[in-house]
DNA sequence: TTGCGTTAGCGAAAGGTTTCGCTATACTGC
DNA sequence: GCAGTATAGCGAAACCTTTCGCTAACGCAA
């Protein structure tokens, strides 16, 4: 048994959720279209990995609504957050701050978000 | 056929990873040990873990030494750099900052780890 | 050299993910 | 109402990952 809530999307997952991210709250059919626009699989396909996604408890759907309207069951945030836990945890052995350094040190940063990470610092200095 | 080197290691291989990060090149012996340790597996298993990684190009072997003495072929560092990217790819659509924030946000950080960040924060201000 | 523990490898089972074919049902325009 | 199209679901195939049993080869001590 899986324990719940306890596992990653998986890359089919992954990419289903980021199309209802972008579209909001979406029948099957729209989200069959962006799918196969970037893999080429087959609506049977979609509904399958959605139905296997409601069990996982990944998605919501509206059962009231017809055609059935299915939506991400956390937001991108929550989502992002909980990839990084694993990433720390598994590669880093729990020390976030190695990780925010490599992301930092990767150099994309622009003036502005540097300035912002430096505000969210002071905010963390000030609560702990 | 995959496409080489471009597969993320999958969870178990990244477990095996991480303990080769923290040995440094060992042979199958003391790798199984720590394995075993967190999971309960068979030696058998190490082993051919070890091998599909071989194949996958994620670790190396000296072929000399006997015992087999094996590595990892990625260091910690570019390994979590790619996991990272691909985060950013696939949940945040290419805007690394927002992971950083995210990351930051997740409260775990120590005094001297956002000092640390801070002054990372100075030495990019200063370069770009 | 014989026997024993260790190392190495392989094939296949077990388990998870992704794909699709087939079927049933609902909706739409005629 | 009927034919044609869109929606929904299910089981099983195809594929990948993880696990192990079995076997072979090696090294070492009695």
């Amino acid at each position: 048994m899986r324990e719940l809530g306890s596992s990653q999307p998986t890359a089919v997952e992954l990419e289903i959720l980021r199309i209802l991210w972008e579209l909001g709250p979406s029948p099957v059919r729209d989200i069959h279209v962006r799918l196969a626009e970037a893999k080429g699989t087959n609506y049977s396909t979609t509904v399958k990995m959605l139905s296997v996604m409601l069990t996982k408890g990944l998605v919501k759907r509206d059962d009231q609504s017809t055609p059935l309207v299915y939506r991400a069951a956390m937001t991108r945030e929550r989502t992002a957050k909980k990839f990084l836990s694993e990433l720390i945890e598994k590669v880093y052995d729990g020390s976030a701050m190695s990780l925010v350094l490599q992301a930092l040190a990767s150099g994309k940063a622009s003036q502005a978000e540097i300035a912002e990470a430096r505000k969210l610092l002071d905010e963390m200095e000030g609560k702990s």
